[in-house]
DNA sequence: AGTCCACCGTTTTTT
DNA sequence: ACGGTGGACT
């Protein structure tokens, strides 16, 4: 373990050590304390990363290893970096300045904005977000003449930032890799999108990474003059880089060499928008020397929980490997869970939340972690009823709402004319009768002349080309625009965009809405400009709101959190709840189609953070019935809750419930001995996995339901009043026959439409 | 030019 | 079920 020979001297005692090192653990200390040469800091859930991350900055700029300037701190999110920066300022008594501390695309775009036009920008590029990108596509789909029935505008992009994902301009698309895009005309339109993102004077986000690379390739004295100032490198998240952004680090730390990556490759859950487990697996050979640090004690969780975890997650292959372990009382098992349907789990979580607030938890202690978005209805609707306080984390954010990307389209072409994008969006709202005929002219103008729409708008209007309603209204546009640009020169920002909301009637235009919503968006519209002045200028504020889509709440307050279980990443809880353990639903089926085993192992990894948050307590709950894209689906238990060690589990089920399926399968969530089974005998050889029995009896249940079923023959008629049974509803009586299709009057369920192919006379059931 | 309706697709999401 | 989208209609 080497010790900094400079600013505090020899080794400290015991006694008189910076603050920041007591109380760590050995593995921590050596995270610390090891600053030369690649770390690889395999840090497991909950065993004080962030801890050992922020003492070893305080410990770099207190021994003077290095000056602020000198260190580039990676996160992936502006929140961790707002976190890190917090707790480095706390364990120092003072803030520090001057370092490169943030996320990979706002490092990039600082960079890129020094060095714009080496990659062809002007520096005062603009950061295009999904939306625009998307509608860029469409225009180039539309200009390429490609039919977007096949290939829709979102595949195709969503190629494009696979391939800048990984690193991949135009030029090195493999032609194995586009021949599958877009009828092999893939890197064509990669090429052509690229191309109009010059001429716009913009990139993505893909592009801020990507045109870094070139640029650290192609100009040596550009990447050696990174190397001289950046002497450390700390990369938080390491198991959710792509590999853009690890040629990215590795040109930067080929300087000094001096590199660590801090990661969890069992938490990898990003592996579908282009994250490379692959490179934390491969750190060893990627940096030569490379010491590992395992961080394996856990503070949070319980044993019982830990183990329930790490029981899981070895089902896992490829991993690194980590032994996980704690002290303590076992803590309580961890509770499973099978109700009727999501109504009944959504009822069921709320009225354990109602117990533990009586029992004195507090409700920001809880959470609930979902597989989807889709899921959240149904918890938020039941936390109404019952007016238990919640809030959804995630959801749409700030800079998304449609009311703010309008503005945001205002101020863009004021900051940068050549924003065409911009331009379109807001030319006409409000509605000024420049409607898609005059856009249409307009855009042949500017792509003949091969300037941006509003300089094209200003040279049109001084002609008789256009109708003279159409002349009128876009005279009035231009004049605004130009008036904006000499009013940025003089007025405060802040007070520039309430002019220009103002004189261009878009604040009137909520003001007349009557729909429920609109002064909800003029109150956003409010807080737009509010927030502006937290920046210098117009120019720092619209780069901010080009990285930062993230919400601006910050709801205090006693409430459960509702969210998805990728969200919930880096969170703890003292109460968690896990729901939807459904095979189809979690593991996803679409993730197993597309990218089966390692899509399994991907999800599977998602299990283990939902189950890592939880400090205490944790629930896991299924439904045998699931409301799925409006129809309803039977659903059985997850894989993953067979996974989970039988010794830390408590099974409650509600008896009888799951009597058709469960007889069928084998009498058995998993957790009960042959002699307790409620079911009765297994049917099924004890000997065959699970994985087995479910692809003999229930593939046609779990992929595709409805479908598969459906497309059989229907059995026999029906007829009206017989007594049925159903899979999914249970007992009824036929009401109407239509065709294939009945109305039956099931005794729990209601009246419910369904295939004649789904029933069987109820004297057959069993 | 603007409004209405049928049709489609539907995991996760940061920057 | 539901929301977004594109095409047809007024």
């Amino acid at each position: 373990m080497s010790t900094s020979p400079s600013a505090q001297g020899p080794r400290p005692d015991e006694v008189s050590e910076p603050p920041y090192l007591s109380g760590l653990n050995a593995a921590q200390r050596e995270a610390v304390e090891t600053l030369d040469g690649p770390v690889l800091m395999l840090a497991g859930a909950g065993t004080g990363k962030t801890r050992a991350l922020t003492a070893r900055l305080a410990h770099l700029l207190l021994t003077g290893r290095a000056m602020p300037g000198q260190i580039l701190a990676v996160t992936f999110t502006n929140k961790a970096a707002r976190e890190m920066k917090e707790r480095v300022a706390g364990l120092l008594g003072r803030s520090v300045e001057g370092w490169w501390l943030g996320t990979f695309h706002s490092l990039a775009a600082r960079f890129l904005r020094r060095y714009a036009e080496m990659a062809g920008l002007q520096p005062n590029f603009t950061i295009l977000d999904p939306d625009d990108q998307l509608r860029l596509m469409k225009q180039i789909l539309v200009a390429e003449g490609i039919d977007d029935k096949a290939w829709p505008a979102r595949a195709v992009l969503s190629a494009v930032e696979r391939w800048k994902d990984k690193g991949l301009t135009p030029e090195r698309v493999s032609a194995g890799e586009a021949g599958a895009v877009a009828n092999g005309r893939g890197v064509e339109l990669y090429a052509a999108y690229q191309a109009r993102l010059q001429q716009l004077n913009a990139c993505d986000f893909g592009d801020l990474l990507l045109h870094c690379i070139e640029i650290f390739r192609s100009r040596p004295e550009v990447l050696a003059e990174l190397h001289r100032q950046f002497r450390y490198l700390l990369v938080d998240e390491y198991q959710d880089t792509n590999v853009a952004q690890y040629l990215w680090l590795r040109l930067i730390a080929q300087g000094h060499k001096n590199i660590c990556c801090v990661g969890d490759d069992d938490q990898s859950i990003y592996g579908w928008r282009g994250a490379e487990v692959g490179n934390i697996l491969r750190f060893e050979q990627d940096f030569p020397g490379a010491k590992v640090i395992r961080l394996e004690r856990n503070y949070r969780s319980t044993p019982t929980i830990l183990g329930a975890a790490s029981g899981l997650i070895a089902k896992n292959e490829g991993r690194l490997g980590k032994t996980l372990w704690t002290e303590g009382d076992a803590g309580e098992h961890i509770r499973v869970r099978g109700l009727w349907d999501g109504e009944a789990e959504a009822r069921f979580v709320g009225d354990e939340i109602e117990a533990l607030q009586r029992a004195g938890e507090s409700l920001g202690e809880m959470a609930i972690l979902l597989r989807t978005t889709a899921m959240m209805r149904e918890f938020e609707d039941r936390f109404n009823a019952i007016g238990l306080p919640h809030r959804i984390v995630g959801g749409p954010r700030f800079y998304e709402r449609l009311e703010v990307r309008d503005a945001l389209a205002y101020l863009r072409v004021v900051a940068q004319p050549a924003d065409d994008l911009a331009f379109e969006r807001i030319v006409n709202k409000p509605k000024r009768g420049l409607g898609e005929a005059t856009l249409k002219q307009l855009r042949q103008a500017a792509r003949a002349q091969g300037l941006p729409l509003l300089e094209t708008a200003r040279r049109l209007i001084a002609t008789d080309e256009l109708k003279p309603k159409a002349r009128k209204a876009l005279t009035d546009v231009v004049e605004s625009f130009l008036r904006w640009r000499q009013a940025a020169e003089e007025l405060p920002h802040t007070e520039l965009a309430e002019t220009v909301l103002e004189e261009s009637g878009y604040i009137e235009m909520w003001r007349q809405d009557t729909a429920i919503e609109a002064p909800g968006r003029l109150e956003n519209l409010v807080a737009l400009v509010d927030g502006m002045a937290d920046f210098e200028n117009l120019q720092g504020f619209l780069e901010h709101v080009g990285l930062v889509m993230e919400n601006l709440q910050e709801t205090g307050g006693e409430q459960v959190s509702i969210m998805t279980l990728h969200a919930a990443k880096g969170l703890e809880f003292d109460t968690v709840f896990l729901a939807g353990w459904e095979e189809g639903l979690f593991p996803n089926q679409r993730a197993l189609d597309e990218t089966g085993l390692r899509g399994l192992e991907e999800e599977r990894r998602l299990a283990y953070v939902g189950l890592t948050r939880a400090r205490r307590r944790l629930f896991v709950t299924f439904a045998a019935n699931r409301r799925l894209h409006g129809s309803w689906a039977a659903a059985i238990p997850s894989r993953f809750v067979d996974e989970l060690p039988p010794e830390h589990v408590e099974v409650e089920s509600e008896q009888g419930l799951y009597g058709q399926a469960a007889a069928a399968w084998g009498g058995s969530f998993g957790r009960f001995g042959a002699e307790e089974d409620p079911f009765g005998p297994r049917r099924v050889s004890p000997g065959m996995s699970r994985a087995q029995r479910y692809a003999n009896e229930f593939r046609p249940f779990i992929d595709g339901t409805a479908t598969v079923v459906e497309s059989l023959p229907a059995e026999g008629g029906f007829a009206i009043g017989e007594r049925v049974f159903h899979t999914k509803f249970g007992y009824g009586s036929v009401v109407r026959t239509e065709g294939e299709k009945l109305t039956v009057a099931f005794d729990h369920s209601g009246e419910k439409r369904v295939m004649a192919a789904f029933l069987v006379p109820a004297d057959q059931a069993g």
